[in-house]
DNA sequence: ATGCATTTGCGAATGATTCCCATTAAAGGA
DNA sequence: TCCTTTAATGGGAATCATTCGCAAATGCAT
């Protein structure tokens, strides 16, 4: 039981939750995941631990833990949400398109310029959602990055 | 039949399409709509001209389209997709969080900054989503933008 | 006009997520 | 520890958007 699992249950234990096993597990599986993954996964993770744990509960639970701010969905292409550990840094997404690999890269001048559109546009940025497609750059491609 | 709609259907043909009654009424509906709707409004909208359509050729005919790269696919919050006509220049969203209404946008920075973290990362920028939520300013709230 | 490959309409099938509800089990106090 | 209250669970049905399968209809090149 790692204690980044403890942080999930102790503020969902503010939040007026109650305290199960199935959450307790739950969060444990979710606190370790550091690969986006769906639902189905997170189900097949929570039932090796314990089979009796249904699918609806994980459904359930990962609701309440996003509506807590505990833990993200992302909805990168393809029907299915994908989950990750609310991270205290922000950071957002880079899909490698030929292995489908998720890369997480923060820019903090992107970050700027959008709440600077939303502001031009009449609006102050409540969030945002954004996701690079790339193709992964062959070594000889590379080169002059090290300018 | 408006001339935006004779544009999708040429293109459809050179592509190898068979130009059917269906094809042109969709077209046309989809070349006429600003308003990022969803298939089933779509839908709606054809059957209105020709009730005899059925939604599975609407979802077929706009999947056609957008492998012809004729048509957008874009899947804001919550499950459906949402479709608008391919524009020339590329623009990303904003979403009034309030009204629900979508407004575009283009950011020559933001665009720019999206290839270079990618490449930093060491991959060739493919494609990108980026949508941008935020709730309306006051009027009082945009006094500093004048300036 | 004829023949054939594409399209279409309709209904069934899918896949992800949510809902329902009888049963189980936290939490808090006696 | 033993109740009481009430939220949480499991399992299955229900939803919702989208896709499939297939016989019938229809473009289009000849
Ligand atoms: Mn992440
Ligand atoms: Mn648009
Ligand atoms: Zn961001
Ligand atoms: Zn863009």
């Amino acid at each position: 039981m790692s204690d980044a699992a403890d942080v999930l249950i102790e503020h969902c234990r503010e939040a007026g939750q109650r305290i199960t096993g199935p959450r307790r597990i739950i969060a444990d599986v979710v606190a370790k995941a550091d690969d986006h993954p769906d639902v189905t996964e997170i189900y097949r993770r929570v039932a090796a631990i314990d089979p009796g744990i249904s699918l609806s509960t994980v459904y359930r639970t990962l609701k309440v833990f996003a509506a807590t701010g505990l833990v993200e969905r992302h909805s990168f292409a393809g029907g299915r949400v994908r989950i990750e550990p609310a991270s205290d840094v922000h950071h957002d997404h880079l899909i490698d398109t030929e292995s489908g690999a998720v890369i997480e890269f923060r820019s903090e001048e992107i970050e700027r310029l959008q709440a600077l559109v939303a502001r031009e546009l009449g609006f102050e940025l409540t969030g945002h959602r954004l996701v690079l497609y790339g193709r992964p750059l062959a070594k000889v491609e590379r080169r002059d990055l090290k300018r």
